[in-house]
DNA sequence: CTGTTAGCGCTTTCAA
DNA sequence: TTGAAAGCGCTAACAG
């Protein structure tokens, strides 16, 4: 069996992915003619030409190599997510709408986990950093801004969800204290006596620090004591240990609970349904998020809707249009672009028939 | 303002990204000292060598290029996943357990989608090939199998929950016709005399064809007539016609409905439960697929847990073990590589008690 | 209308 | 213990 394949006439299937340089010796004309061809440059070339390359292209399959030109153009068309946890809601959405504006646009989309560990943030951003992406949307912990502000000075840098003051980053979050209040205003208007919140320990994370603040403040403002829960949601003793302190609350009814997000509210559910107190009369049920089953169990699960695709596509949009700007200008210190700048989009109250 | 920012002392921040050049002038040495700090070459290196270079990296924050470096290698240590829609609870699990174990091994992942669409996929392809990814998992259409074949000549192709005959493609799927015939058994089993069965269309979407397979034999293995609906998720109107026809039913009673998937399930289920049938006793709910909140409605939720986790994982694991091999052997076609092996992870059911 | 050539940033012989 | 130089695949002056 001859397994010269110097001929490339027969070549359906390539056991090595052909080259600019293959396509030329095919076509019989230089490496520069076929560049041309690939960037769409037809203006001066003969409509023979133009036909040879682009059956030799289709014929041996041949695509330009992305790695090539990235590092000629020392751009790659690709951008970096990196997500505490893809699974959570938040980024199912968000992630979901950003990859689908960017893909528009011809941007490829990385995604990475953190697990919310400031080690692992760092070696990811490096390492996407290392892969050249031409900008950087990331949920933070917060512990990496001297990396990320050092990253902004070369690219877009976008923080989603988390907001921290770094310079040249785009903040991008939703009203988390003012809809926190909204909601704790709303149960305690309902006629609750005391709105019992649940979170996971703050640890300095914004979302979780203002959600707080936007209840405590609400209950201060209604003259009501705050009684805050902190649990480990991959703990089921933490979990366990709220639904027993809310099990001798009779006296208090009646009382919502209300959860800091979707994620404690799915563990929490079942068990407080379980208790001996009556949703909504006795006992109000409230969420931030709007988990996909919160119309679906009876009664209705009142929470906070995030603008998640909203996000999605405002991310897409900020990254894209930095982009173009740092290109346009080339001076990343302009001071056009959006940098520094912190974009708030409102989260909804949706009423729902745990509470009332 | 000095801008010349040719001393490299005090670049706390740089403008411009350093590379092995900066490195190397900074250093004092030749960038091919720097390239074998890079690589762990320290077998022959003065300590002082060594540790020059490495303040000078620090320093200047730099970071290897992975564009001329996969330019050079050939590969480029990340790998595409491609799927229909990375917000369907199947995707988000397994892209994350993808995505976790492919991170562990240095390896990064491009998420694409497709929407199901043959040419958007055939695009995707192309691009992620273009971006020379050491390998590709997808969710096929099905529609782009001569271009798999091509590119699975080049590297390593992995399809997840449809499979399709490519040549080279290792599959990965779950027993979706014996899961479903298992419920469908179940269900006649537990006496409900007749079982619907909602769907979307086929449409050549293997997991639908075979799920639906199962359940028609074993409906007719019990000896009773299938009764098939056909909705289009996105269409409220085809998914009221379905709770129409179930709420005259009352003769048949009782009789259970079945969902090909928990997304026409997350769409039934208000409908149904508003129907005047009480469930379990006249009315059986039952699902493939594990919502998340299949154990917080009452009756919970019968459903077909699927291996999600396991396939992310056991992608990752093949795909990582594909690559090995080649660069081992060098020879793509070495038969001692898993080509064209079907792996089948078991899927489980859930008992609920929205049946029985 | 087409080709020559110099890099983009890195790895890797081959020499010293 | 270290360097010089070729080249990965592509783009873009600069020539013809």
């Amino acid at each position: 069996m001859d397994m010269t394949s110097q001929h490339g006439k027969e070549a359906t299937i390539v056991n090595k992915r052909a080259t600019i340089q293959d396509i030329a010796r095919e076509a019989g004309v230089s490496i520069t003619t076929v560049s041309r061809f690939l960037n769409g440059r037809f203006d001066s070339m003969s409509a023979a030409t133009k036909q040879k390359i682009a059956d030799v292209i289709h014929q041996l399959g041949y695509r330009p190599n992305a790695l090539a030109r990235g590092l000629k153009a020392s751009q790659t068309k690709s951008v970096a997510a990196i997500v505490v946890n893809m699974s959570y809601p938040f980024c199912v959405g968000f992630l979901r709408s950003l990859s689908r504006v960017l893909s528009v646009h011809g941007y490829h989309l990385f995604v990475a986990e953190t697990g919310g560990a400031a080690e692992v943030e760092r070696d990811v951003i490096q390492s996407m950093f290392s892969q050249r992406v031409d900008a950087m949307v990331l949920q933070s912990t917060g512990d990496n801004n001297d990396l990320l502000a050092t990253i902004a000075a070369q690219v877009p840098v976008v923080l989603v969800d988390r907001a921290f003051e770094i310079d040249g980053v785009t903040n991008l979050i939703t009203n988390n204290a003012e809809a926190s209040f909204e909601m704790t205003s709303h149960l305690l208007g309902q006629g609750y006596r005391q709105v019992i919140y649940v979170t996971e320990p703050e640890a300095a994370v914004p979302t979780r620090v203002d959600r707080l603040r936007g209840y405590t403040e609400a209950c201060s403002s209604y003259g009501v004591p705050p009684m805050v829960f902190h649990v480990d949601r991959e703990n089921s003793e933490s979990m366990l240990h709220v639904t027993n302190a809310i099990q001798s609350m009779a006296n208090e009814r009646p009382f919502a609970v209300y959860t800091a997000n979707g994620l404690i509210m799915i563990e929490l559910y079942k068990p407080l349904r379980k208790l001996a107190f009556g949703v909504p009369r006795e006992m109000g049920l409230a969420t931030f998020d709007q988990p996909d089953w919160a119309s679906l169990v009876e009664p209705t699960l009142t929470c906070i809707r995030q603008p998640v695709e909203e996000m999605g596509t405002l991310a897409a949009n900020v990254v894209l249009e930095r982009i173009k700007g740092e290109i346009e200008t080339s001076d990343p210190l302009d001071e056009d672009s959006p940098r520094g700048e912190t974009h708030i989009i409102p989260s909804t109250l949706v009423p729902g028939g745990s509470t009332l």
